[in-house]
DNA sequence: GTCAAACTTGACGCAGGTGTCATCTTTCTC
DNA sequence: GAGAAAGATGACACCTGCGTCAAGTTTGAC
């Protein structure tokens, strides 16, 4: 009945499911309350853990915060970002990134609840990029798409800025949809985009 | 130098102008420390009234951030709906729709850091419509112009979204060039969504 | 089995925010 | 211009949340 393995040490086993559960407690404070309203034992009150085991892995509220907010960007970057290399065509470029997206917030929707509710408060701590590093992102693949003559030559700045605000609208929409609806809601914005990049095209020639 | 007229009885009119006072200082400390972070006082502060005065004219902090939210979203649905019902074709439905609501964030930051702040508090707050009423506004919209034979059929609750995601985003960027950028960020979702919703025509054909 | 080191615990003092209310000031009425 | 009513004021009592730290507990080394 004893625990049956130990790969590391018990201490640093505890120690990384303390942070875990930190970590998953206050994502869905934040998610629930925003973060302005969240308070430290808020979060601490949803773990067997005391308060003052709170500081021993965070300093504070904004590096909690912090953390877990990064750790989502980069799993949506790189799940993007794949998706995205992948892509031989103008279609494949806008619609895999589009479905990247759009699954892995179908999977996982406190995350979505937590950047729904907490817009604000990302873009003012992490101010350079709109949302997260998405856009600045998105920009980036974008001009590397014009380059490579994937797509016509465009204002990338505000093509980014329309495809992520469109897609998180979407997506808020798309998970109240039951099932999820990850079809069509990547087929609206692939359509969309798709047609809007080809009219600029169109118009260029 | 005594105060010119008073229209009105003076009592009557302290009372605007100190509801008023309340409000413009209330809107901005929202701006800039979001609705969980900001404290009655805050608000106060700003104002040459005293702290007990606030609750003679509001409850609580949720009543003068409603109070903000409703004038600000009922300014925009004029606006836009003004603009949408002056249409005869699909192009000046979308694009003046799209120009009412650039203009409006152009002539007033405050209120577009206002919402960009506090996106996530709004939301909480008035949970149907996804953003301010905006959205459910711009859907009923979409369904008319489709009745009207003016727009092909298609799925207004996702086309609303995404236009009203991509109008949000667009309208950060836009204010970030000098001077904002009303023409560009109007062409910019004009394109967009006219190709989009003339494809879909078309595919439906 | 023993012991030092690592970690956890929760009570504590402190800081700041809330809504109230007795008191003072201004406006309106006659 | 005197009196009454409406409203403004800010100090007060209360509450909640923060970060700390002395004491207790667990772990791993020998």
């Amino acid at each position: 009945m004893s625990t049956p393995a130990a790969p590391a040490g018990r201490r640093e086993q505890v120690k990384l499911a303390n942070r875990a559960a930190i970590l998953a407690a206050a994502r869905d404070v934040f998610a629930e309350q925003g973060y302005g309203a969240a308070g430290i034992r808020d979060i601490v009150r949803r773990t067997d853990l005391a308060a003052g085991t709170f500081y021993n892995y965070f300093p504070d509220k904004e590096s909690v915060f912090r953390a877990i907010v990064e750790q989502i960007a980069e799993e949506i970057i790189v799940r993007v970002r794949a998706a995205r290399r992948r892509a031989r065509t103008l279609e494949q470029f806008v619609e895999g990134g589009f479905r990247a997206y759009f699954e892995f917030v179908s999977e996982d929707r406190a995350t979505l609840q937590l950047m729904r509710r907490n817009a604000g408060a990302i873009r003012t701590f992490f101010d350079e990029p709109a949302i997260g590093a998405g856009t600045e992102q998105l920009r980036a693949d974008l001009r590397a798409a014009v380059a490579d003559g994937l797509a016509p030559a465009h204002d990338s700045e505000y093509m980014a800025a329309a495809m992520v605000g469109a897609a998180v609208e979407l997506a808020l929409v798309m998970v109240e949809r039951d099932p999820p609806d990850v079809e069509g809601a990547t087929s609206m914005a692939t359509g969309l985009f798709l047609a809007g990049l080809e009219r600029i095209g169109a118009a260029a020639r």
